[in-house]
RNA sequence: GGCGGCAUAGCCAAGUGGUAAGGCACAGGUCUGCAACACCUCUAUCACCGGUUCAAAUCCGGUUGCCGCCUCCA
């Protein structure tokens, strides 16, 4: 089976086939860094993340790169409102993202350039479209001629002149057209800048990521992927400026998530309702955050509530559970019975596992064959005999395929030695039918945020959240 | 004005022509010393109207409601 994946230049599902073969060619754009990242930003980190998991697993040699943005008006202002050097707040806040992804389970990308270090190819690749014709300059700024581009508009699907009508026209223009977008904006006294041709300067916004994806990938790339608001302008920009200047396509698909609501709203600053993964990963398991995330397709919006997280919460639980159980079965059980068809029953999960992913990254029924092993699982974990192949087989199964998602399923197995003792305790109460000891135990312990199951196979523990 | 998305059980969410996955919650039952875990059973005709078809949640037309982009934005 191939994968598919709806490419937002076609609108459509299209088999996916990489310029070179076993090879994929990756560009995520990535924050500008001037605060925390908030959960929005965090979808697409954890869902190309994903991406990039299951072509691994697929087989492919993938090479991912994700950007900082370090260089921007935001970045300036924050800054001088905190009377700290740009580099001082941007390095403060690269390292807190990686916190943060990392907490949500997501790899660093092969490569994480920053606008900083690439400021003279960016002056080379502006200098190579104003020789081409494609580029001007305007009192020290320089735009990009957009109607000169003959694709213009073929990602957002917009006529250059349907584009116009929305166009915003500020006093005081210094482009030809209104749709024209800076490649280069001239310094304003006492700001950062660089020098160039054009006189002290700075770089727009979406010539960083033409620079770096070619200094990085090259002159085409296999995806090309973002929040679904960059699609305009920022991603029909890059298209703009990579082609005029490759001459060659700059990428081959290109993949846009949606947007994330709090409580059923536009999350933004005036209504306050940010929420930042920093704060929320403090509250809320960040391996819940990551499931919740997976259980939406990526390109439909996510409502982020309390009351949702809740129940992913609790739904993860029971796959984590069957994992943990059948651990424990494995560990306390040395049956050897044949292993019949369940080992068909499991290869069966995992190829309807990959046929979900197979289609454009269906996360969200990936995640519901897990919930069908998980009670696969439980069913084996019936039997009176069990098989340590099979056993065996469940765990590879979960913790690959968990693994795809970035998902962790195994908890830490080690007790502190009191806590050891009260079980043991109780195991002894039990025996002698001291059940009032053995409850009292168990209520201690629970309150410990450790829940205690009996089972055929002796007493199993797992970690919960400790009652009050 | 242009482009696009969404509307599926109490809640969340897949499904895009063949008669509604999965999870949470709820109810009944089994297991258990009790419980927990788990298992079994029960819970929808898919916003509305019309059309195409042997057959539509799925295609076409229309209506209503919500949302996004076109401006910094994941």
């Amino acid at each position: 089976m191939a994968i598919k994946i709806f490419n937002t230049l076609s609108r459509e599902k299209e088999v996916f086939v990489p310029m070179e073969e076993g090879k994929v060619k990756m560009y995520v754009c990535g924050p500008t860094v001037y605060n925390y990242i908030h959960i929005g930003n965090a979808r697409p980190v954890i869902v190309y993340d994903t991406v990039r998991r299951y072509l691994q697993y697929r087989g492919y040699d993938v090479t991912y790169v994700s950007n900082f943005t370090d260089v921007d008006d935001k970045i300036i202002k924050a800054a001088n409102e905190l009377g700290e050097e740009v580099s001082t707040l941007t390095e403060r806040f690269i390292n807190a993202y990686f916190e943060d992804v990392t907490a949500l389970g997501c790899k660093k990308a092969d490569a994480h350039p920053r606008v900083m270090d690439h400021m003279q190819d960016i002056i080379e690749f502006i200098k190579v479209l104003v020789d081409k014709g494609y580029g001007y300059e305007s009192q020290g700024d320089v735009y990009y001629r957009t109607r000169k581009f003959n694709g213009y508009g073929k990602l957002s699907h917009q006529s250059v002149d349907d584009l116009k009508v929305g166009a915003r026209i500020e006093a005081g223009e210094k482009k030809e057209d209104a749709l024209d977008f800076a490649l280069w904006k001239a310094a304003k006294p006492g700001e950062i800048s660089w020098d160039s041709p054009w006189g002290a300067g700075r770089p727009g916004w979406h010539i960083e990521c033409s620079v770096m994806a070619r200094e990085h990938l090259g002159d085409t790339i296999d995806i090309h992927a973002g929040g679904q608001d960059l699609t305009f302008p920022h991603h029909e920009n890059e298209i703009a400026q990579s082609e005029a200047h490759n001459d060659t396509t700059f990428a081959r698909y290109w993949m846009h998530n949606g947007y994330i609501n709090i409580d059923n709203e536009k999350m933004s600053k005036s209504l306050g309702n940010f929420v930042l993964v920093n704060d929320i990963r403090q509250k809320i398991d960040p391996q819940v955050l990551r499931f919740f995330m997976l259980s939406v397709h990526y390109r439909h919006p996510i409502n982020f509530a309390k009351d949702l997280v809740d129940a992913a919460t609790t739904s993860f639980e029971r796959i984590k559970t069957a994992y943990t159980n059948v651990k424990h079965r494995l560990s306390t059980t040395t049956d050897i019975v044949d292993a019949g068809d369940w080992l068909t029953q499991i290869k069966e999960q995992r190829v309807a596992f990959e046929t979900a992913m197979d289609d454009d990254f269906n996360t969200a029924n990936a995640i519901s064959v897990l919930f069908e092993l998980a009670h696969i699982a439980n069913i084996y974990l019936q039997q009176e005999n069990t098989s340590q192949d099979v056993l065996q087989t469940f765990i590879t199964t979960f913790d690959e395929l968990a693994d795809v998602l970035g998902l962790v399923l195994a908890t830490d197995d080690l007790l502190d030695e009191d806590i050891d003792q009260l079980i043991q305790e109780r195991i002894d109460a039990r025996k002698n039918k001291d059940f009032a000891r053995s409850d009292e135990i168990r209520d201690l312990l629970q309150a410990k945020g450790i829940i205690l199951e009996d089972t055929r196979q002796g007493t199993r523990w797992k970690r919960g959240s400790a009652s009050e």
